[in-house]
DNA sequence: TGAAATGTTGGGGCG
DNA sequence: ACGCCCCAACATTTC
């Protein structure tokens, strides 16, 4: 550290799901506060929210873009391996910061590390400060009428609408992120090997995303342009080029709610976009706060139901159904469409998330919390609180839950929301050749020869794992074991 | 942000 | 012309 530089001098900014310059409220009082800024990442591999496989294809693109971002403004990002809190000491010793500035997390282990961190900075003079970037409400601001916390989304997204924004006015990115003279060290971001080897699972991820600040905005500015006006309508068809695909964008901080919020409402503003349509699509980024709402007043939610009646639940320990499932050879073809483009792709399309989600806990009975460990690893927008709070809605056991007698039909889901086949046909070729009338419940051939399907167990489709029917009872009187008690 | 079973209605074929 | 049946089409109830 230079004789002359003060720790009043120099901060460190902790980065963790808020990867971009542009609004970000701990970055930018870093900036206009003090001298030197030093941002820094550290990737902690046995973290309880270490990313999953796909997850960390993505950061690796993200870590990458952002200190690109930042060299551009004369800063460095300094990458380092370990668990947060204790780099964050090690870098605030090394260049004699006086200040740590970062943006809260909202998940219980996330809390537990700021606040630690926060009094071990304390007790050695240093002061911490944290922000929100990724809420447009912290989740103890908005309360019920009896000064409650909030476990039904309608009444809560009202509320939400009534407040508005926390911070109604864009954060600019900082003009300058001034390293000190001496910056620390930084891992190679290559060393930490984040992307996959052999077999290259991701081969195709970059087809479909460019992650990154830019890429984000790219997206959300596509998307008002192309397809808000279409969104109440069209939502919900995998087969349409519909929804924002802004959620790995919003996992990662690469843009938050609030720039989101801002620019749709300039678009119905300016008359660009219809409010009706373009309201639809901030309620579902008010999923998401309420999401993080039920994640900090239930802190356990991901291990436990909210509905304490779940405990009891008969779930089926089916390992080999498990893994047909997240292969994508049920047999049902909406469902192995989703799974193999969530293979594939790293993402998957929220109607066909809880089709695939219902027959999971429902005609195959099994525990939801194994199929949202499976989209953990495997989603690129894998999110401590949307993952849990939307598996929990469609098993039934979370606060304002789909009834669990709501079960999924994948067939008649299929034949509505995928109504050409399209979807089927672009993520299970063996079925690529089936007209639109068969493709939801393809039929076995009658004779040797008379299609090759496969159907009946045969390389290119199997028949469906389970009968629908039978397993859609099985599921309902799995229910009265619980609803007794 | 269901689906299936059951109930109701009304048009048309038919003796 | 009339009653009867069938069955979409829609509504309601149940899980």
């Amino acid at each position: 550290m230079p004789e002359n530089t003060a720790p009043e001098d120099i901060a460190v900014v902790w980065l963790r799901h808020d990867l971009r310059l542009a609004d970000n409220p701990a970055l930018a009082a870093a900036c206009a506060q003090r001298r030197f800024v030093v941002p820094v990442y550290v990737w902690d591999e046995h973290g309880p929210f270490a990313k999953g496989g796909a997850g960390k294809w993505w950061l690796h693109h993200s870590l990458t873009a952002l200190s690109r971002d930042i060299a551009g403004r004369g800063g460095k990002l300094i990458l380092r391996r370990g668990r947060g809190l204790e780099r964050i000491l090690q870098i605030v010793s090394e260049v004699g910061a006086g200040h740590v500035y970062w943006n809260r997390r909202y998940d219980p282990d996330g809390i537990a590390e700021d606040t630690d961190l926060k009094s071990r900075l304390k007790e050695q003079g240093r002061r911490a400060t944290s922000f929100n970037a990724s809420l447009l409400r912290e989740p103890w601001e908005l309360e019920t009428k009896t000064g409650g916390f909030f476990k039904v989304f309608t009444p809560f997204w009202k509320t939400l609408q009534g407040a508005g924004p926390a911070r109604p006015d864009e954060e600019d990115a900082p003009q300058r992120i001034a390293a000190p003279a001496h910056a620390p060290d930084s891992d190679d971001i290559e060393s930490w090997r984040l992307l996959p080897t052999r077999p290259n699972w991701a081969a195709e991820f970059a087809d479909h995303w460019s992650p990154g600040e830019r890429g984000a905005e790219a997206r959300l500015d596509a998307f008002l342009d192309t397809a808000v006006d279409g969104y109440p309508d069209d939502r919900n068809r995998p087969d349409l080029p519909a929804t924002s695909r802004l959620s790995p964008y919003l996992a990662f901080g690469e843009i938050g709610p609030h720039q989101v919020w801002r620019r749709t409402m300039a678009r119905i503003e300016a008359q660009d976009a219809p409010a009706d349509a373009a309201m639809k699509f901030l309620s579902e980024i008010a999923w998401r706060e309420f999401s993080y709402n039920l994640l900090y007043h239930y802190p356990d939610m991901g291990a436990a139901p909210i509905k304490p009646a779940f405990d009891a639940f008969p779930w089926r320990d089916d390992d080999d159904a498990f893994e047909r499932w997240t292969k994508g050879e049920t047999g049902v073809p909406i469902v192995d469409a989703g799974m193999r483009q969530l293979w594939r792709t790293g993402w998957m399309h929220n109607r066909v998330r809880m089709i695939v989600a219902s027959f999971l806990t429902k005609n195959l009975l099994i525990d939801w919390r194994r199929g949202e460990r499976w989209f953990w690893d495997t989603l690129v927008d894998a999110d401590p609180a949307n993952n849990v709070a939307s598996w929990q809605w469609v098993a039934g056991s979370g606060a304002d839950a789909a009834p669990y007698f709501r079960i999924f039909n994948p067939i008649t889901q299929s034949e509505k929301f995928d109504p050409n086949g399209d979807y089927i046909r672009t993520y299970v070729p063996a079925l690529s050749q089936l007209p639109a009338k068969e493709i939801h419940a393809p039929k076995a051939p009658d004779g040797p020869g008379a299609g090759g399907l496969g159907l009946d167990g045969g390389p290119d489709y199997p028949a469906p794992m389970v009968d629908l029917k039978e397993t859609r009872a099985r599921a309902l009187s799995a229910y009265d074991v619980i609803k007794a008690s």
